[in-house]
DNA sequence: CGTTAATTTGAGACCATTCAATTTCGGTGG
DNA sequence: CCACCGAAATTGAATGGTCTCAAATTAACG
């Protein structure tokens, strides 16, 4: 049983785009859950491992992520709380990709099979938990653009401005200030530059006055401008669905 | 009305992981349909435009894109006949992204709602349709660490292993030998290369004895050695799914 | 307040880009 | 069937963005 108060941001996100009756809530509260916590840097999801549940993001931050033979890392997508994560490795069956903690984080975990009846019992929620992969998918796209065609200026801006849009979409932060616990060098593996590279990109961006980018926080210091460098169009996030 | 001669590899690719019964099937073939060719080049979705429907690829080869604001494109994924494609935009209602023939194509054009309806009444169909988006997913994630973290070198090896390994497993092609219509250019637009030097690093390919690429096809002379030099690891497919 | 992680700085090397010109190829019409 | 055309592939040389390696400085934390 989940506390339906842990997973408000949850239902508040999806009640955005789609009614959620009340059998349909209850469902959810209904769910099989354990909560865990896990350390930074913790592994949530290791690639390769079988998987037997999905997760979902109650507080801190996630990231997906994957190695490449010589070691090198990539980072696919940061995850903030109130998403579901690893309906993607959850639902394959076996991870092909792992799942660490940025920072400290707690997570509902959700046996697969407990969730896939529910979905089928509820076509609502099945919707919803479909159009987050979904939604996902376009993330990851326009990830591939953005390490794939822009220059390092534009990535570091454009990844920044995603951050603080879903995070302003979330009603996390003010004032264009956000938390956001990102070393320098997650940074690069996120966006497939060095760590040395990143810190002097981050820093014409401050002597900009477009950012400031703490251990902790992200702040947005002109909107317009950092949008303009990252090419940052967010369609592609589908807010409004 | 749907031939269902027409759909056979989407049906055979569905069927190697989940069992559908004739009254899947049977829907399937009730689905309306409209049959489009597509000549080179030509647009199936244009990046901002509502979509009313989904699309089966029968023939030829299609890619997704998007460009960035200075014109550069990056081609985000390459379809093969019997693959769905446009769940992606077609179930968001307004696409994120470009999808244009590579080729000439053939493709069975759904209107959502009779996709969607069919899919309620369906699970095992709806499980199929799901699935095929994670793994669309799940390749995304993989070439965003292509372009992210390999060099010129292997991201175009790693890139034509996923071709031929996709391509094998839909049983077209034989002997290493694998249709693909591709262009230098668009092969630097899928890997984030120049066209120049996308040709300078498969000549070295060539030179080698790995692979031969002609405007038509894709020989794989060098499995072993291809796979290595790509970091190729297929798990990401998910073909046993 | 010491210790480790994270950020910052510098210099040199290299991979990939840019720009331009040339060659080859595939298709078309005479 | 050949001449022609435009598209695609190829080559060369110079530039530049990003990386590498190493060291110094600063921040975080117990």
């Amino acid at each position: 049983m989940i506390d339906t108060q842990l997973i408000a941001p949850l239902i508040r996100r999806w009640e955005r785009r789609c009614e959620l009756s009340d059998a349909d809530k209850q469902a959810l509260g209904a769910l099989p859950a354990t909560i865990k916590s896990f350390e930074k840097e913790a592994y949530l999801v290791r690639d390769g491992q079988p998987t037997t549940h999905c997760t979902i993001l109650l507080e801190g931050f996630v990231y997906r992520q994957k190695l490449i033979r010589d070691g090198l890392r990539q980072i696919i997508s940061i995850h903030i709380p109130g998403e579901f994560i690893d309906l993607q490795n959850g639902l394959l069956g076996v991870a092909d990709h792992g799942v660490q903690s940025l920072n400290r984080s707690r997570v509902a975990q959700i046996p697969r099979e407990a969730l896939m009846e529910m979905a089928d019992r509820h076509p609502t929620i099945r919707r919803a938990m479909w159009l987050d992969t979904l939604i996902d998918a376009s993330i990851f796209r326009e990830w591939v653009v953005n390490v794939g065609r822009r220059n390092a200026r534009s990535r570091i801006a454009h990844l920044l401005c995603e951050l603080a849009a879903r995070l302003e979409a979330a009603g996390m932060g003010a004032q264009n200030s956000y938390p956001l616990p990102l070393t320098q060098e997650q940074l690069g593996d996120a966006t497939g530059l060095t760590a040395v590279h990143t810190n002097r990109t981050l820093q014409a961006l401050r002597r900009e006055g477009l950012v400031t980018l703490t251990a902790q926080s992200l702040t947005v210091l002109d909107w317009e401008e950092l949008r303009e460098v990252g090419d940052f169009n967010e369609r592609y996030l589908h807010h409004a669905v």
